[in-house]
DNA sequence: ACTTGTCTACGAAGTTAGTCGTAGAACGAG
DNA sequence: CTCGTTCTACGACTAACTTCGTAGACAAGT
């Protein structure tokens, strides 16, 4: 019954996931505290969400000591990837370019930013007259 | 009962939305006939979609011919802008910078593309040295 | 040992999205 | 006029997500 493959994490899941990945392995009690800040949840709501994230394999857990300690299967770049191709295709029908364009242009981004986007473009451009890697 | 203020479309509807922003307004059955080309859906299927959308503001319909014409009441470019927003909040908790590089990593984007962000980079560089509009 | 508090496990209820079946109106042949 | 087709409207069913209540295990303090 042990099925490995990590699917989207809900909208739900995501914020935990989010608390995991800042703050590394924790008690379902921090975790639900640390929920508590945005937005009011019961305890037991947390852990049940911990729980099905564990059987989805969201989320893995020591369970050493009484309070269980959880921890992220995946790591956060990669979840941001996938929810990103999927986003661009629902979203933006798979145009990166517009989605670019609209993220730079409605959201402030500091010049150092802005610079840092400028050197990738210029490392993207150099790889691009080269073999496909 | 009537209110007005769109709310954020579902995946379903953004499907939807897609196409009418695509072709204009259509026919249940058109919107129907285009969905079935990527994933087979009953007829009363798609019409419950759009009579849901309707109440709810998302697309707008002429009932004058027996077939109503729905046609979409947001444009594109809104509700892409609303989605991004969202996105960016909860899968990169805000910063545009991490979106924008993982996206122009990850995808393939041609030379010219490059070009483009180029130039608006420029355009915000020089924004940013002004009074905030 | 008893009480109090914290933990996991489990199940049930509420919500929303998506699916479709069926009924009845409207239309167009023949 | 009657039959078959196409349409809208409506209601019901399923599945997934989220929420929480309750029960029982476990530990700690008195």
């Amino acid at each position: 019954m042990e099925n490995n493959a990590p699917p989207k994490p809900t909208e739900t899941e995501l914020e935990i996931l989010q608390i995991l990945w800042q703050h590394g392995p924790s008690t379902v009690r921090f975790v639900n505290e640390a929920q508590n800040k945005t937005k009011e949840t019961g305890y037991t709501t947390t852990l049940k969400l911990l729980q099905i994230m564990f059987e989805k394999n969201l989320v893995l857990r020591d369970e050493e000591s009484r309070s269980h300690v959880y921890r992220a299967a995946v790591t956060e770049e990669e979840t941001q990837q996938r929810l990103l191709d999927r986003f661009l295709d629902t979203t933006f029908r798979g145009s990166a370019m517009k989605l670019v364009m609209q993220a730079l242009g409605n959201h402030r981004t500091t010049p150092a930013e802005l610079d840092q986007i400028r050197h990738l473009l210029k490392k993207l451009e150099n790889d691009s007259s080269n073999a496909d890697l």
